[in-house]
DNA sequence: ACTATCACG
DNA sequence: ACGTACGTGATAGTT
């Protein structure tokens, strides 16, 4: 077999990869799709070739050699896309990385190089393989050189392939022949001029029969059409030179070593720095082929495993403070780091060391150092997920909390809208080292448990220093320590409490609304005069919009909007529209509550939720897993499902919440005294609003001004704009301005504190708290109209938002800590924003209703007072 | 993996 | 001319 060749046009193939691929950036907000979609390309051609040379040729760019730009992408030609051009630096580096060949040669074009490098390689009777998007090259191929032109389809890469051969079939002329055809015909975007008058049909038809230019020009007298007959007489001198420039130059004055261009198998390009580069740039879907590579990425990490009962008790026994440790659940283990990695431990649970001993052995070695030395920081990864862990067998680090720190929360209030904290992505910005992700270590291939645990240990223990130097000088070393270190701990006990559900009561619910989804579900078919999938909303539109012609069609980016609003206008004349709005009310309750929360009763019959910490922008709690803070309660039927959820024997249910916790926050921090006032006669806050604004006594107020009023104070706290309040209300946008002018009218210094916040945000990029939680907000810079305003509404919303967070946090931590403390049984079971549900023995319910009220009120010291409505119940029905 | 919808505050 | 109310999570359908 012939040794093969692959040559890429680089500037051609980084267009095309750019063009067909959505905009890509990386957290650095390097644009990154072109070279992506360059590998991608690149890495298919190797893989189905397996060639043994590969070159990549780039134009160099020099203005006064320059005839054309890049490839033919469009006919006319733009400035390369800035985005674009930042990729070409970035693409040379990732091949010189890989160790691939690039050629470039001042004074020439890439097709050039690539034409000269496949003659050669052509001579020494070698396979040829040119990757292009670029037409123009199909003047090279020969029985030996093969042209391949990737075209990016929704399906995927589809190439296709030209031998020589394959050119006539397609274009009826020889690869040769194609520069005569291109010298008549021109070609704008390469300032081919052409001769006038011939196109693309007569060029072709005339190559065809006549082969060259030269032919057609002697035979001119018969040339048809006779314009083309004429103009190849006129403009000769043109079309001579055309040819000469649409001719790729075969021996350009290339220094080409075949011996350097060598690829010693696709493996070779897996090199260390590629992969770095690949994941800066984060390319996650190429990482998998670094793993699979035989040679090692990754100086090892090294470690101790201590599987022996003796040794690891040994271990613990001699620990002192200044070490970080991570574990996992599943594959239950602890790992520790000591001094900068110098001692990395995994230990093990394993059947003659069992969980329980270990966890015990460990939380002693916690207890002792932290008794002994009362600066011994002890630095966790989740500490949740350490204390949920310890809290299964019996142990609380309660008492001991203040020794710890958590590094995903550290990195999560410094900066708040990322989502996600893992230990690779704090290691490449707090020690701007590149790690294996735990998906790469954990992965199909990978079982690499111990050093995914040993990193996450090692990472929290070197950028531990880093983060909270960061947290101090933000100024949220107080919101750190005092607020949402000690809050972990009281939701690893919320969520290690857990709440009965009785899950019987449950399925009988699910049955019930399931006979009232079927009769439901044949009237719509009736109705629709066919069966359809009712929850497909592509389904349900053409079938409402087209087949049934319902007025008021509106579109979204897929199809027709099948929502609630759209619906609700028009039930009121079609039945079928009110029946599949009782449907869709009756799937959601069967599927997302009814067996959504049967899944999730474990076998002592109580559901655990999470409560994730790190999630929200605002500095709001989210529930996963089941989702606790989402349980109907503004429709009754839903709300019944509140009534499974039941305090066990001997104890009723407390459930406090406060009154409008955010537009007394809003009266406090914009000092409004309009505002204020209203608050303190205590009157319905709504009511009093709409009397204000207009202005009639508040025994006058209508139940329409009431409701106007009620959404004008939820739209200030979202962060105001006419057209949100319109739709809300269903008004004119005109009018809802006036309400929104009335209202700042009634409430001056609201609008004077709404402005400043913006204008503030605007310039630190930032808002904050008024417990000093930050959240950034980059939309306020952004040169996009409708993105800056988002970050304006964003920006009202968030102090608001995050300060009701912070508050009820306070609360949280007085109200738990005080439970423990005062040897009650009763215990916090769950938080929904505003609300604190507690399960409490009968003969405790008075002192702990005045506790948590207590709590609750004086967690923050406003200028309003924090008012506080708590029921009682025997099941979460009766307690809200 | 993304979109549409809808449950809560 | 533009076209969204703020913050979440679960489910089903579609790609």
């Amino acid at each position: 077999m012939a040794e093969k060749l692959v040559l890429i046009d680089g500037h051609s193939i980084l267009n095309r990869a750019f063009f067909g691929l959505p905009d890509l950036t990386n957290s650095e907000g390097l644009h990154t799709n072109a070279v992506y979609g360059f590998l991608n390309i690149m890495f298919k051609i190797l893989e189905e070739e397996k060639p043994q040379y590969l070159t990549v040729a780039f134009d160099v760019h020099e203005p006064t050699f320059r005839h054309k730009m890049y490839d033919g992408y469009k006919g006319t030609r733009k400035p390369m896309a800035d985005e674009l051009r930042q990729q070409v630096p970035l693409m040379k580096e990732m091949l010189r990385s890989m160790g691939v060949t690039v050629v470039e040669l001042p004074g020439y074009e890439a097709d050039d190089i690539l034409g000269t490098i496949s003659h050669l390689a052509e001579q020494r009777g070698m396979q040829v393989s040119v990757i292009s998007g670029d037409r123009d090259l199909l003047q090279l191929a020969t029985e030996q050189i093969q042209i391949r032109i990737p075209k990016t389809k929704k399906t995927g890469t589809e190439i296709e392939n030209y031998y020589a051969k394959d050119v006539l079939a397609r274009y009826q002329v020889t690869p040769k022949e194609f520069i005569d055809v291109k010298a008549l015909q021109g070609d704008t975007s390469d300032n081919i001029p052409g001769v006038p008058g011939i196109g693309e049909k007569t060029a072709s038809a005339l190559i065809a029969q006549y082969h060259s230019i030269e032919a057609v020009h002697e035979d001119a007298a018969n040339v048809k059409p006779p314009r083309a007959s004429k103009n190849i007489l006129e403009y000769w001198d043109q079309a001579v030179m055309s040819k000469e420039l649409a001719t790729i130059i075969l021996d350009a004055p290339v220094v080409y070593d075949f011996e350097q261009a060598k690829l010693d198998g696709i493996a070779s390009l897996y090199t260390d720095e590629a992969y770095k580069m690949c994941k800066r740039l984060e390319f996650k879907n190429l990482l998998s082929r670094f793993e699979h590579a035989d040679n090692a990425k990754e100086e090892a990490l090294s470690f101790t495993i201590l599987d022996n009962e003796m040794i690891a008790n040994a271990f613990l026994l001699n620990l002192k403070s200044g070490f970080a440790f991570a574990f996992t659940q599943t594959e239950t283990g602890i790992a520790i780091s000591i001094a900068d990695g110098e001692h990395l431990v995994y230990i093990p649970s394993t059947e003659q060391y069992e969980e329980q001993k270990l966890a015990a052995a460990f939380a002693d070695a916690v207890i002792r150092i932290a008794k002994q030395d009362e600066t011994a920081v002890f630095e966790t990864a989740e500490v949740k997920k350490t204390l949920r862990y310890l809290l299964t067998h019996g142990i609380s680090l309660n008492p001991y909390r203040n020794h710890f720190y958590d590094r995903t929360i550290a990195a999560y209030l410094i900066n708040p809208t990322i989502g996600d904290y893992p230990y690779d992505l704090i290691a490449k910005d707090y020690l701007g080292q590149f790690l294996p992700s735990k998906d790469e270590l954990i992965g199909k291939k990978n079982h690499e448990i111990e050093t995914y645990l040993c990193h996450e240990a090692n990472v929290t223990y070197r950028s531990y220093q880093l983060l909270l130097d960061r947290l101090d000088e933000m100024g949220m070393m107080q919101l750190f320590r005092e607020i949402e270190m000690p809050l972990a701990f009281v939701l690893a006990d919320m969520e290690q409490e857990g709440i009965l559900m009785d899950k019987e009561t449950l399925q009988e619910y699910g049955r019930t609304l399931q006979v009232s989804v079927d009769a439901l579900e044949s009237r719509i078919y009736e109705a629709a005069g066919e069966k359809f999938n009712i929850n497909s909303p592509k389904q349900l539109g053409v079938i409402l919009f087209e087949k049934m012609e319902l007025p008021g069609a509106k579109k979204t980016k897929t199809g027709y909007s099948t929502s609630a609003d759209v619906l609700e206008g028009l039930k009121g004349s079609y039945p079928i529209v009110a029946d599949i709005l009782e449907y869709r009310q009756l799937t959601k309750l069967k599927s997302t509550y009814a067996d959504g929360l049967s899944n999730f009763v474990e076998a002592d019959g109580r559901i655990r939720t999470s409560y994730n910490q790190t999630i929200t922008a605002t500095g709001r709690l989210s529930s996963t897993d089941p989702n606790l803070q989402n349980i109907p309660i503004r429709i009754e039927l839903g709300k019944q499902i509140r009534k499974v959820f039941y305090p066990k024997a001997g104890c009723v249910f407390i459930d406090s919440d406060y009154s409008q916790i955010e537009l007394r926050v809003l009266a406090h921090v914009s000092g409004d005294e309009n505002l204020i006032e209203a608050f303190r006669e205590g009157k319905d806050i709504h009511t009093s609003t709409a009397s204000k604004v207009f202005s009639v006594p508040f025994d006058e107020v209508t139940t329409l001004q009431r409701r106007n009023a009620k959404a004008v104070n939820f739209g200030i706290v979202y962060g105001i704009s006419a057209y949100g309040l319109s739709q809300d209300l269903g008004i004119g946008r005109k009018e809802a301005q006036e309400y929104i002018d009335q209202y700042f009218a009634t409430y001056p210094k609201i609008k004077e504190f709404l402005d400043a916040t913006v204008e503030d945000a605007k310039e630190k990029g930032y808002i904050k708290t008024m417990f000093g939680r930050i959240r950034p907000i980059p939309e306020l810079s952004s040169g996009n109209f409708m993105t800056r305003q988002f970050g304006e509404r964003v920006a009202m919303n968030s102090p608001i938002q995050g300060t009701a967070a912070d508050i009820i946090k306070v609360a949280m931590i007085r109200v738990h800590d005080r439970l423990i403390q005062e040897n009650y049984q009763a215990r916090l079971l769950l938080q929904v924003h505003d609300e604190l549900l507690i399960e409490s023995p009968e003969n405790e319910k008075e002192a702990v209703i005045a506790l948590l009220e207590e709590e609750m009120r004086g967690a923050a010291n406003l200028a309003v007072d924090l008012v506080v409505d708590t029921q009682i119940g025997k099941d979460w029905y009766e307690a809200h």
